[in-house]
DNA sequence: GAACGCGCATTACCTTTGTTATGACCAGGG
DNA sequence: CCCTGGTCATAACAAAGGTAATGCGCGTTC
């Protein structure tokens, strides 16, 4: 049991304030608010629950290392994930305005996260107004994802989602400085992508072997190399915009 | 051409007023903020486009009457939709921290909505901090409807999904006055309706019999009967958790 | 080092959903 | 009064994806 610092716990909210400022211009003293923020360190093991559905949340959580997925659960006890989280992402701050979960968060790998408390994240709100939109612009660029989802699950097939699916890991991963959109490291497990995707495990398995026989994709031990990447977003239709992350160097080609 | 008074539009926006206080708390002065917003009124044929797809926009929609829907859209022109927008609902209020809109907004039938101005908007947030956590609250409800669309889309059938549709849009219908989850009118076509579940209109109309055959739905001249709400929420696996509404009495079977 | 569990690939077969086409019905316009 | 276009139902067939089962490789554990 690895113990952590003030030190640890600040450089673990600068990760998080690298993603807000890529969206919203924040000013030293609100970045400073930021960085200092309380967080109590929690490990977890993969496949155990973070968040279990319909609890009442009283913190966020803030993925440091790993990897984590929002899910909705149904009857039957199948899982559909939402959203995918990776370091830097705080998974839940939705649940500041509103405390009651109706999704889970599992961790998809060993994942050591930050638990924010909602108190501490209201009163930055009362103090620095600005942040107020910075958090609201956060949200919706969980939204916006969540709105490029349900088109890909209604309208597009298994292999052109799974394609989707590694363009904005690459993208999103590239950004926050843990790989490039061409080499990427994605410790799910093919039951996780099934959850992503809609579909069933042997399919994944299908469609990603059809993606290997096009020449798009190459994986090894949960490494995926991505020989010509805007060959693979042509295939997925994919379209940085929806991240909103107005950089013009995110629409050029590698 | 029918003219628009001031107090049209004030009680436009009393409308969405309604819509806000069922999640948040505001002071009177909060609410007269809000009904006294500027607006210009617009009307618009079925079929047409409210938005297009990758405009900037400099204002926000507000639907006072008719039937509204954010889609995306693929490269082969299909559409997906993303959102249903009922009367009092601000389709685009996303659009005020993030104006590229990604997304395209579709009138389903002949609708009368308000353009109002993101500048009005952003100074009521200045003036009224408290109405930045509203807003932000109102779109995580729909950023919640999202994600609950994404595990239907994803792991339930088309008569499911079909069933949860309608059990949504009952009980929206009922909050904002337009009906009953019993008895409501939805006058959206099948090509609508397809458009929504991601299937092709031959399946909803299949889908629609079979529910139909089950005893769980009638539909005469686009006015929907659930003679067994509950039946049908049970089928549908529907728990209005998501809408975030808060009100032990929407739980209560009819 | 044998037994076990996990992740992945693959096959055979089955179910759901898409595609294409046709006809009925109805409202609006010349 | 007929023609046209939109909406919905239905049928026959095709394609996408699910289910169940098997085998393989690999790392863990006892």
């Amino acid at each position: 049991m690895t113990t952590h610092t003030d030190s640890d716990r600040q450089s673990a909210f600068t990760k998080y304030l690298r993603r807000l400022v890529l969206r919203s211009d924040l000013t030293a003293g609100e970045q400073a608010a930021i960085a200092t923020l309380p967080g109590e360190f929690t490990e977890i093991g993969p496949q155990r629950d973070m968040v279990s559905p319909g609890r009442t949340m009283n913190y966020a959580c803030l993925v440091v290392t790993g990897l984590a997925a929002r899910f909705d659960q149904l009857a039957n006890g199948q899982r559909q994930f939402t959203a995918l989280h990776i370091p830097g992402d705080m998974c839940d701050l939705h649940s500041v305005p509103a405390p009651v979960a109706g999704w889970g968060i599992q961790a998809l790998t060993s994942t050591l996260y930050l638990k924010v408390p909602h108190l501490a994240l209201r009163a930055l709100i009362d103090n620095h107004p600005a942040l107020a939109l910075a958090f609201w612009r956060d949200t919706i660029v969980d939204a916006s994802i969540l709105s490029k989802w349900i088109s890909a699950l209604g309208r597009r097939s298994a292999e052109a989602r799974l394609a989707h699916l590694l363009c904005e890991v690459a993208i999103r991963l590239e950004q926050s400085g843990e790989g490039t959109r061409r080499q990427f490291r994605l410790r799910a497990t093919q039951i996780h992508i099934a959850d992503f995707l809609g579909i069933s495990t042997v399919h994944v398995s299908r469609s990603l072997q059809s993606l290997r026989a096009r020449g798009l994709v190459e994986v090894q031990d949960y490494t995926y190399l991505l020989p010509d990447f805007p060959a693979l977003a042509h295939f997925a239709e994919f379209d940085p915009t929806y991240l909103l992350l107005n950089e013009p160097s995110v629409h050029e080609p590698t």
